[in-house]
DNA sequence: TCTTAACCGAGACGGTACGTCCAGTCTTGTA
DNA sequence: TACAAGACTGGACGTACCGTCTCGGTTAAGA
C-alpha cells in the first residue's frame, strides 16, 4: 500500500470497488479473491500482488470506500464529556452500515495475522492513539492518582461496546454508550461525569 | 423410549473426539467437516445429520471435551470480591488452552447464526445467568440506587477482558482482571473494592 | 479403468464425449482438464479421480470413441502379403481422422509416463502382440535362419510409417506402406514378396 | 552492416545458456519462457523478440550448445558400410545426453509448426541431405534397379531408430543399429552387407 | 558532443489452467 | 434403516505461465 511500484491505479480501484460492492450486497463472508477478480475484470494475480491476504483487502475496501470510520477525539477540557463523545462516536460507527462488517473482520482477524495488523492499524490505532493523547493531558491535572495505565482505561471504555457488538449487536444504542461513559468516568473518579 | 439415535452414540463421540484433537493440534481454522469425518472414521452425512453447522460442532467439541470452561460465581457477601473472583476465573479460561479457540469461535459466530446461539448458550449464558443472580442479591441491599441494568454491568465487566482477548491477547493476565474488577467496583460505588 | 469402484457411468461418458469433441474440433493440444470438465458439466475432481493424467484421458477418449484404431493381423499363409496388409491397415489408421491425434499423443507421451503406458497398451501392444504371434508361426517354417528378433522386425516395419507420420505426415500414403512392406519382405528373404 | 542486433548478442547468449541449463537439469518440459528469462536475467520481451516459439528456442539451445548432434556421412565406396556407420552415429546421438530432449522435441513439434521447421532444418535435413547425396552416388552404380525413392530408403533406415527412441528408448543400442543397417542393406540388395 | 531511437531489464497486466481442498448432496453396499 | 464410504457438482484456493504492455535506464548511431 502506497507502494511506488504500483502501476495500474485503475485496476486497484476496480478491485476495491468490486470488493466493497460484494461486501455491501452479500456480506463480507461472500468475498472471495476469485469473485472480486471476476467482478473487477482483473487477474487474480493482480490482487495477490497488492494485498497480502483476503482480510487486508476487506479492510482496505472498507477504509478506502468510506471516511465514516473516522472517530474524532476532542479536548474540551472536560474529560468525562470527551469520553462520552468518543464512545457515542464509536457507537455510531459500529451500529452503522459497517457494523456487521467490522464485527466480521474482528472475528476473521483471529485467524489471519495479516488482517490483524491491517485492522489494528486502520481501525483501532488511530482512536487509541488520539485518546491516549487525551489521557496524557488529563494526567497532567490532579486527581489521577489511582488510575491504571492507559491501555486498561482504553479497554475498559471500548471493550464493552465492541463486546456487545460481537455478542448482542441488537442491544447497541447511544444510551449504552452514555451508560458506559458514565461508569468509566465514575471509576476514574470524575464525579461530575455521573449520568443525569 | 427406543431412541433411534442410540446407535449413533459412538459415532458422535468419535466425531467430537476427532474434532477436539484437530482443534488442539492445528487450531480451529483447520477443522473441516471432511477432515473430521476422515479422522473419526465416520461418514460426512453422519456429521451433517447431528450438527447444524461447522461452528456448532466446534462448540460441542470444546464443551464436551472439557469442563474447564466452567466459571463458578459465588456469593461471599462481598460483591466486589465476588466480581474480582469471577473475572479472574474468566481470565484463567481465556488465557488457557482454549483461549485462541474461544476467540476464533467468537469471531466465527459473526457469520454463523447457529454458532452464535450455540456459543451463547454454552459459554456466555451460564456465567451471565449466575452473575445476574448474584446481582439480584446485591440489588436487594442498599447503595445500588444509580446502577444501570444488569446487562450493562455484565458487559462493563466482561467486555474489557474479551475485547483484549480479541485485540491484544498477549496482554491478558490476572492483573488486568484485578484492575478491571477494581474499576467496575468503583464505578458501582463499592468503594471498599478499590484496589490496593 | 474397469475399476469396480466406478459409480457414475454417465459422468465418465460425458467426460469422454466432451474430450473427444474438443480433440476433434480444436485438436488435442486444446484439451485441458478444466475445459473438459466445463464442457462435460462435471467437477474437475471427477476427472482427476478416474484418469491419472491428461494424456490417459486423451487415449481413453480416442479409443473409447472409435473402434477404428483396430488393426487385424491375419494369417493367410503368405507372410509377405500379411505384412503388407497389416502395414496398409496401419497407414489407413494414421492417415485417417485420428492421425494427428496419434502423432500428438506419441509426442506427448515423451513427457508423461502414465500416457506412455496407456498409449502402449491401447495402441501398440495389440498390434505388436498379434504380429508377434504371426511371426511365431512363420518362424516355424524354414528360411528364417538369419532373422533378427521379433522386436527388430516390428520396428523395421512399423518404424518407417510412424516416423514419417511424425516428420512428414503429408507424404503418407498406401504406396509407402507397399514399398516398406516390400523392402522388409526382401530384407527377411521372402523373395516372392518383392514388389511388382 | 551496422547490425542493430549487436547489442543483443550477450542477452541472446544468456538466454540460450539458461535454456540449455534448464533442459539439462530438469528436462525440456520444464522450460518456460518465464523461467528462462528469469534465469538469464533477461526481459521476457527479449526472448519473444528473437524466437518465434518456445520450441524454436529449445532447438536453438540444443544446437547452439552442442556440436554433438552432427552426423557425418562418409563415402567409403561401400554403401552398406557407410549406412551402418551412419546409423551407428545416429544411435550414438539419440542414446546420448540429448536423446530424451530430441524425443521431446520431436513430440512437441507435433503441435508447433514453428518448431517443426526449426527441428527439421537443424536436425533432420543435414543428415538426410548428406545421405541423399551418398545415395545419388550409389545410384550411379549398377544394381539399384528396384530401389524405391530416396525418401523411402531414408525413412526405412532412420524410422526404426527414431521410432524405438520414442516408444522403447531403453532398448536402443548399437546392436540395433547394426541389425537395421544389415536389414536395409539386404532389402536394397547389397548382399555383402548382410550381417555376420 | 549531443540527441534520439532502438533495445534493454523488469515486471504489471488480463487471462487460462493447474492440481488440491472442501462444501453439501446423493448413492451404494454392509450389518 | 442408520451407517461408512465415498462419488458427485461446484467454487475457491494460491501458483505458474502465457503473450502483451508499459516503464525507466542504458547504449550507440547519426546529427
Amino acid at each position: 500500500m502506497g507502494d511506488p511500484r504500483r502501476r495500474s491505479a485503475s485496476a486497484q480501484a476496480a478491485v476495491l470497488r468490486s470488493c466493497a460492492e460484494i461486501m455491501r450486497d452479500r456480506g463480507p463472508a461472500a468475498v472471495s479473491i476469485e469473485g472480486v477478480a471476476r467482478a473487477a475484470g482483473v487477474g487474480k494475480q493482480t490482487i495477490y500482488r497488492w494485498w497480502p491476504s483476503r482480510g487486508a483487502l476487506l479492510v482496505d475496501a472498507m477504509v478506502a470506500g468510506r471516511g465514516e470510520v473516522e472517530i474524532d477525539v476532542v479536548d474540551t477540557g472536560d474529560l468525562a464529556a470527551d469520553l462520552r463523545a468518543m464512545l457515542v462516536a464509536v457507537i455510531r460507527v459500529i451500529t452503522g452500515e459497517h457494523g456487521p462488517l467490522l464485527a466480521s473482520l474482528l472475528g476473521e482477524m483471529q485467524q489471519d495475522v495479516g488482517l490483524r495488523a491491517a485492522f489494528d492499524e486502520a481501525i483501532f490505532e488511530p482512536v487509541r492513539g488520539s485518546y491516549r493523547a487525551r489521557l496524557r493531558t488529563a494526567r497532567a491535572s490532579s486527581g489521577t492518582a489511582g488510575w491504571p495505565d492507559d491501555d486498561t482505561i482504553l479497554d475498559l471504555a471500548f471493550g464493552p461496546l465492541w463486546f456487545r457488538l460481537l455478542t448482542r449487536p441488537g442491544h447497541l444504542d447511544e444510551g449504552f454508550a452514555y451508560d458506559v461513559a458514565g461508569l468509566v468516568a465514575r471509576a476514574l473518579g470524575l464525579e461530575d461525569a455521573a449520568r443525569g
